[in-house]
DNA sequence: ATAATTTGTTTCGTTTTTGTAACAAAGCGC
DNA sequence: GCGCTTTGTTACAAAAACGAAACAAATTAT
């Protein structure tokens, strides 16, 4: 996927691709960028940082977030903090205009051929960002808005989680069908570094928890326990505003 | 590993790498690197073209049927046919002197975290740390899934393996066709040092995990007793997302 | 300062996992 | 084929892990 404004280099870009058997989508802005990964999964994008919508550096950022594809930034300046800023922004790749379609061709190839180009990321990875920051994650009937700081039922009703409750199951809810030591989660609920491997206060606390959304640890439909391992959402959560 | 004539810039990189906490090994000429890939594996090459005795980029096809590990091209000369043909040559990315060591960070990291160095070496290896780090593992129609810690058949239904079963099976699962001791699968499943050679403790486990699998032991299909040294993971397996 | 709420600790019971011991079966060497 | 060693199987025991409840301590609200 071609980002850039320049309609001729897009031109010259997709023809000089095209030929060398890529598969080429365009876009001339950040918005049209970010409204074609909703429905798109390129294995590599080709990036302009002057775009006439967007901080191409804060766009990068919005890329991270939605998929993992390879980035590579082509642009007409030549300074070397901003082509370090590129990279430590998570770029692949920095390429200064004006440059030889060659020399394009040659780095998609060693970024590709270093990112086993072709395994489209993931829904999954995807999904995974959406869940860590839309203000309302969707399961099972239930609400969890990170707003309010609360859970409510299909009908509204709030569950009366406490802060360390919602945290808590805000943390297993963003990480769906993946095991969550009670390590993990007391570090993503309280920070620091003071767990004591015999402290039963997470379980506890999924025991509130459980009790508030009626859900049996034996026959779990949310909150599931791996016996020695910790505890895992076992639901699909969906994101929304 | 650095590999460069210029014993200044060598000195320079080493100590900004090496504040950074990268481990570095150096070389001055083609010779000695090609020397020292035998008995080490570096995650990165950073390798200068002009080398007293090799001619660079026949260094670059060498360095490749020997080992892995990402190359960064490292040269005085600033010719974008010069760019071209050591990207082409299989770097994964290039460096023209003089650069600030800021850069040669961002490109670093950039390159590893494609590449998801670390432990990246020969070429079994290689195959070997995809398998090591793989959300999920497929083999004969099973499904070993890490985030949920737990193994499913083809049909989705779970193996119902205990999280000690989960381990030995995915130990033996990430390094197939490989015999692993009784005293290697307990370090790698539970740590410590406390191994009995008279112990039968894996041996148990093996017979449980065959049983829940319908692995016979005079037919294995998935695992093999090696008799008087251990058990083998006979099946291919296979990452996945 | 007091009351209410939240969180943690402790104890006990239940369930699950793992280990032990004994015997059987398989494999290997002579 | 025999004897010895190693591994597989099974039943039971021991250990580990987790859920529930009660009480205590800490924090927050009035």
């Amino acid at each position: 996927m071609t980002v850039d404004d320049d309609a001729d280099l897009q031109v010259v870009m997709r023809h000089y691709l095209e030929a060398e058997g890529y598969q080429i989508l365009s876009a001339h802005s950040g918005a049209e960028l970010l409204s074609k990964l909703e429905s798109t999964a390129p294995d590599i994008i080709l990036l302009d940082l002057i775009l006439p919508d967007n901080d191409g550096l804060s766009l990068l950022g919005q890329i991270r977030s939605k998929c993992s594809a390879a980035v590579i930034v082509v642009s007409g300046k030549d300074e070397t903090a901003d082509r370090i800023v590129g990279l430590e922004m998570g770029a692949d790749d920095y390429l200064t205009k004006p440059f030889e379609m060659r020399e394009l061709s040659a780095r998609i190839k060693a970024v590709l051929r270093r990112t086993g180009g072709g395994d489209a990321p993931a829904n999954d990875k995807a999904a995974a960002g959406n869940l860590a920051k839309a203000p309302r994650l969707l399961f099972g009937g239930w609400v969890l808005d990170r707003r309010q700081y609360q859970l409510f039922d299909s009908e509204g009703k709030p569950a009366d989680l406490t802060s360390g409750e919602f945290r808590l199951l805000e943390a297993l809810v963003s990480a769906p069908h993946r095991v969550l030591s009670r390590e993990q989660l007391f570090e993503l609920t309280r920070g620091g570094s003071d767990f004591d491997s015999y402290d039963r206060a997470i379980d506890i606390q999924i025991a509130r928890i459980r009790k508030k959304l009626q859900d049996d640890p034996k026959n779990p439909e949310l909150i599931k326990t791996v016996r020695g391992v910790g505890y895992m959402f076992t639901h699909d959560a969906k994101a929304s505003e």
